[in-house]
DNA sequence: GGTCCGTACCTTGCATAACAAGACAGGCTG
DNA sequence: CAGCCTGTCTTGTTATGCAAGGTACGGACC
């Protein structure tokens, strides 16, 4: 069963594209955020982020984008931190593919379980 | 709106990468079918699937995946079709992403609608 | 028998995104 | 100064969806 590991590995990360970017703008409803903060409580969450090589180039899409804004703050225990904080762009993108979300994943589910 | 529109494709391109092939793969088990026959179901069905350049290229990768068989048939309207036939090995996988899926989609719709 | 159209297969080139691995640097403790 | 934890970010690899176009068979119509 070692090819069902590695074959599943590859098919989940497959399946998050397009997707945890959302799931970042989505965890910043909360309010600002630093990267590894955001990486430490999306990798627990469910396993939809899983390194940091995925992290840093989708903030600066989204920094790129307008869907977020930056500010630098020293931090007391080590380098200083870089905030990322929803901007209005942001949430109605995010609002945007909530709303696609919905049909998709129903459409998905139902050919998944149509044993017809 | 003309950027909405845009950007939703886009977004829904990448929304759609690494789940497409296993929707094939789940419409197969109703039986064999030829390209185009899989082409205008899914394409119908949600919008899952949009492109025949989309779909051979996939169809190929099954294949050399040993997840489906193929055989050809003469047609009564036009050229020879290639029908695809879903294998064990290609079952397995479908059980697998199916389990999968479940949990993955859960996950990601908690996180989006989570506005604690 | 030549031309057009619909059916059917497949390829090429491009854009996007996840990921592993590791580079670089600040600040603390010994 | 060495070692470690905390941070940010980059590089190279891989996988995939998609638009556009190429090839070919067969029937209908002049």
């Amino acid at each position: 069963m070692h090819r069902m590991v590695a074959t599943n590995a590859r098919v989940l990360a497959q399946m998050r594209k397009g997707i945890v970017e959302f799931c970042v703008l989505a965890h910043l409803r909360h309010g600002e955020a630093y990267g590894r903060e955001i990486a430490g409580t999306l990798a627990n969450d469910p396993a939809v982020l899983t390194s940091e090589g995925t992290l840093y180039p989708l903030l600066a899409r989204l920094r790129k984008q307008g869907w977020v804004e930056t500010s630098w703050t020293p931090s007391d225990s080590g380098p200083p931190r870089r905030y990322y904080a929803l901007t209005e762009d942001g949430a109605a993108a995010l609002e945007a593919f909530t709303a696609a979300w919905g049909p998709f994943h129903s459409a998905v589910t139902a050919i998944l379980e149509d044993d017809g």
